[in-house]
RNA sequence: GCGAGAGUGGUGGAAUGGCAGACACGCUAGAUUCAGGAUCUAGUGGGCAGUACGCUCGUGGGGGUUCAAAUCCCCCCUCUCGCACCA
């Protein structure tokens, strides 16, 4: 009797089905289901959110092949970025050595957990083959007019030393590396993501395949709010200032307007008179905040007065211009008008500096004063003090108020998002270059797309500044203009690494294609993904920006896709002891260690059976041990009867109620575990049924020893097996032989239940009384109504108790329980 | 503050209106073994009982709907995540 030993029969099962190219998806033939997890980052070692993310897709990869689908399964390297790049500068190697090296390592931890992953589309987003698509993509938005350079006041890590966008900052800090966020001016290339705000909202509503909590989470990034534009006219002037409200009923209760620091109106309205020291302080000041305090809510807002005054449109009223640090110039239109009346935030600035109030909303029925304001009031409710429309509702000023000022040219009903254009270059080195020169005739022109790819030198020298040596690299510098022939400059900025991945999981449909990133035909055969895995943290980044790239290629004609992930699988992290595995913490356990103590099957087993997909996971060494244990019961399970079973078929002898029952076990199991993946996506407890599968071939055993009935005994143990293949794809494959058959078990057909092996003649039934059990009743199955609740009637236990009790009901539901309601 | 999700034995978790705790970990006992480990078998929510396999309580707390609620509804508490002066 031979040891389960993982170590021996997992390398061995791996060389084969390379050999075999088993896992090598054909373009043709079958339903097509596309199985994606997020590709990683070749930090060079995997943890176990990678395992944990690799195995969901690898079950649900083996399982949809086993039930006929023509599965793609690819996996790649999502490789540029800034971690080799701070390695090349703290130890001295090449950014792309680091990177390669990194990739090795970590494809040979995938290849030891057995991940069924059709290598030969593997892709590296750092390959000249890879990016040069990325920068044709960029040339695909410069030409669309999606792609622009403009001057603003930009995120700035002062770590990672570039510029950030606005998706990447988290909580006043840098996504990577957390170090705190500054404002710089600076120009810089931008992705024109604004113009497809609408279509990334509306289009939501597609994704019914997505958690819920994600879709919400794009739909309040976006910010959709609708208002309207008011001009004010600057007093003594020309100039106006366009001011954006949702709230344009509250229109008459205006008392101040309030610019932004940075509005473009305050140096001119303020220049040379005797406010202008006073507002040039404040201005100061204000932009010295940084991000996280400028936006807090417990900030004491204050404000300055500019001297100014401009003109409310609807009632010609005088009303001051202030400054403060309250509005954001990235917001509407970087103005506000002040309505204290009915804004908790004005109500807050106009009691700090006394400006006067004016009620125009009252709630229905009720009086309201601006003196017995305690607070603002914001809620909706009928209009006073305003013209011709006092009397009116909020609801209906808000329209007939919006079309007055259209009417008169003082503005005009608008919508406004909270998403901004998507900042996408990086002073740094390990990138896709942008393929953009700078002409001293015709300015700023784009590479030709027979001259892509732009290449990144190697030859380069880093320096501890962190300035991107593309800065300082002549030859890369220098280029000749492919207009006019002359004298040209290269842009040395690179592109965000979320460009790179916004568009990978096309690239996987045809990675070897020199002339196209992917020709329509296969891209339109597996795009849109069906099944797309990967951690909550790109919830808006990453998620957002393919989408957003999907309905640029859509719209280009690359595509039939309009949006790329039709389900999205939210995992959870794996903690250990309750805390995000770390370093510091001194809790990491390495993928490594595990598999060579107890093997991938066991590692994959156990952390798809410790909770569902979808949960966070407590990383359990003693249910580990578990999980091995399982995997030695089964082997020896079929390790005794394999030999038995060769005999199979030649004695059938009649099956008695074990034997019946063993096969009964086994369908049930095969039932719920086929439920449990293919609708359910519980693995957790699709392992547990067949545990219970198990667990029931070993109570059979003990019962029949070696009398057991050899046709059922060969059925289950397959059945077992086929099922356990997706799970521990090794063991399945090993035992699979042991069982008298071919390799491989991964490409049989997932089995199908037989009805008649679940018909029981007999079903235990419970009966209550007033909802509570008391009694149990084994009865033939299919029982009426009628028949049921005469028997449990009849019951001793129930007609004692029942004896001097008034019945008022008994409900029946067959095959399950009776409850006789009793006074 | 707003939004979403969660709260079930000693532990991970199961049950989505019909016997709460499947399955697993841990623990207890027995078998096997020189011993340990491994393996197999049985037991394992609390309380009361005491061999009647019975009563009773029990799914964060309180209330409700229902013959029947972990599950549906209302209020409250706690935790996690996301957003947060967005005009």
């Amino acid at each position: 009797m031979a040891e389960y030993n993982p170590s021996v029969i997992e390398p061995k099962w791996q060389q084969y089905w390379e050999e075999h190219k088993i896992d090598q998806t054909d373009d043709e033939g079958g339903k097509k289901y596309y199985v994606l997890e997020m590709f990683p980052y070749p930090s060079g070692r995997l943890h176990m959110g990678h395992v944990r993310n690799y195995a969901i897709g690898d079950v649900l990869a083996r399982f949809l092949r086993m039930r006929g689908y023509n599965v793609l399964h690819p996996m790649g390297w999502d490789a540029f970025g800034l971690p080799a790049e701070n390695a090349a500068i703290k130890n001295n190697v090449h950014p792309a050595a680091w990177t390669y090296s990194n990739i090795e390592a970590m494809k040979k931890q995938q290849k030891a957990m057995g991940i069924s992953y059709d290598w030969q589309r593997e892709i590296a987003t750092c390959d000249p083959d890879y990016y040069k698509w990325t920068q044709w993509l960029f040339l695909l938005l410069y030409k669309r007019g999606l792609a622009y350079k403009k001057h603003a006041a930009v995120n700035w890590c002062p770590n990672c030393s570039t510029v950030l966008a606005n998706e990447q900052v988290e909580d006043g800090g840098c996504w990577r590396c957390g170090a705190e966020v500054t404002l710089k001016d600076l120009e810089q290339w931008f992705f024109r993501i604004t113009d497809y705000a609408e279509r990334l909202l509306e289009d939501l509503k597609l994704l019914s395949g997505w958690p819920e909590r994600v879709c919400t989470m794009q739909e309040n990034w976006i910010g959709k709010s609708e208002g309207v534009e008011v001009r004010f006219k600057v007093k003594d002037g020309t100039d106006e200032i366009p001011v954006f409200t949702t709230r344009p009923d509250t229109l008459y209760g205006v008392t101040y307007l309030v610019l932004a620091a940075e509005h473009p109106l305050v140096e001119k309205l303020t220049a040379g008179t005797e406010q202008e020291a006073a507002v040039r302080a404040f201005v100061e000041k204000t932009k010295k905040l940084n991000e996280v305090d400028r936006t807090s809510t417990e900030m004491v807002k204050e404000g300055v007065f500019t001297g100014a005054y401009c003109l409310n449109p609807v009632n010609g009223e005088e009303v001051p211009i202030l400054v403060g640090n309250y509005v954001l110039m990235g917001y509407g239109t970087g103005a506000v008008m002040g309505v204290p009346a009915h804004d908790q935030r004005d109500f807050e600035f106009a009691q700090k500096y006394n400006l006067p109030l004016r009620v125009v909303i009252t709630p229905p029925g009720q009086e309201l004063t601006a003196d017995a304001l305690t607070e603002a009031y914001v809620d909706d409710g009928l209009l006073i003090n305003s013209a011709q429309f006092t009397g009116e509702t909020s609801e209906a000023a808000k329209k007939k108020i919006a079309a007055y000022l259209a009417a008169n040219n003082w503005g005009e009903a608008k919508v406004t998002y909270r998403l901004r254009d998507w900042l996408i270059s990086r002073q740094r080195y390990w990138g896709a270059p942008i393929p953009i020169l700078y002409c001293e005739q015709c300015g700023t022109v784009p590479v030709p797309e027979e001259q892509l790819p732009v290449i990144l030198p190697e030859d380069v020298t880093f320096q501890a500044g962190g300035q991107s040596p593309l800065a300082v690299h002549e030859e890369f510098l220098s280029a000749v203009c492919p207009q006019c022939g002359g004298q040209a400059r290269r842009e040395t900025d690179t592109m965000d690494t979320f460009i790179d991945s916004s568009w990978y999981y096309f690239r996987y449909t045809d990675p070897h294609n020199a002339e196209l990133p992917f020709t329509k035909a296969k891209g339109d055969a597996w795009v849109p993904v069906d099944q797309y895995i990967g951690g909550i943290e790109h919830a808006i980044l990453h998620l957002l920006y393919s989408r957003f790239i999907t309905k640029v290629l859509y719209d280009a004609g690359y595509t039939a896709a309009v949006e790329p992930f039709t389900r999205l699988l939210a995992q959870g992290m794996v903690n250990k002891d309750g805390a995000k595995m770390s370093k510091s913490k001194g809790n990491v356990v390495s993928p490594d260690e595990i598999i060579e103590k107890f093997g991938a099957d066991t590692v994959r087993l156990f952390i798809l059976f410790a909770a569902p997909p979808e949960k966070d996971l407590d990383w359990s060494d003693r249910g580990v041990e578990g999980s091995y244990r399982f995997l030695k019961r089964v082997w020896r399970l079929v390790d005794r009867y394999a030999a038995v079973l060769q005999r199979a078929g030649e004695q059938q002898a009649e099956a008695d109620k074990s034997d019946q029952e063993m096969r009964r076990a086994v369908h049930t199991a095969l039932k719920k575990v086929t439920e449990d993946i293919e609708e359910r996506f519980n693995f957790n407890t699709a392992i547990s049924s067949i545990m219970e599968a198990v667990n029931a071939a070993y109570s059979y055993m003990h019962e029949k020893e070696d009398n057991v009935h050899p046709g059922i005994m060969k059925e289950a143990l397959e059945i077992l097996v086929l099922m356990l293949a997706p799970f521990a794809p090794h063991l399945g494959e090993e035992l699979w032989q042991r069982l008298g058959h071919q390799p491989s078990v991964h490409l049989q057909s997932w089995p199908t239940f037989d009805h008649t092996a679940l018909q029981v003649a007999e079903v235990e039934i419970v009966v209550q009384i007033n909802g509570k059990v008391r009694d149990h009743l084994m009865v033939p199955t299919g029982l009426t109504r009628e028949a049921l609740q005469e028997l449990a009637l009849a019951s001793e236990k129930i007609a004692q108790q029942v004896q001097d009790k008034q019945i008022v009901k008994v409900i029946a539901v067959p095959d399950k329980l009776v409850n006789v309601v009793v006074r």
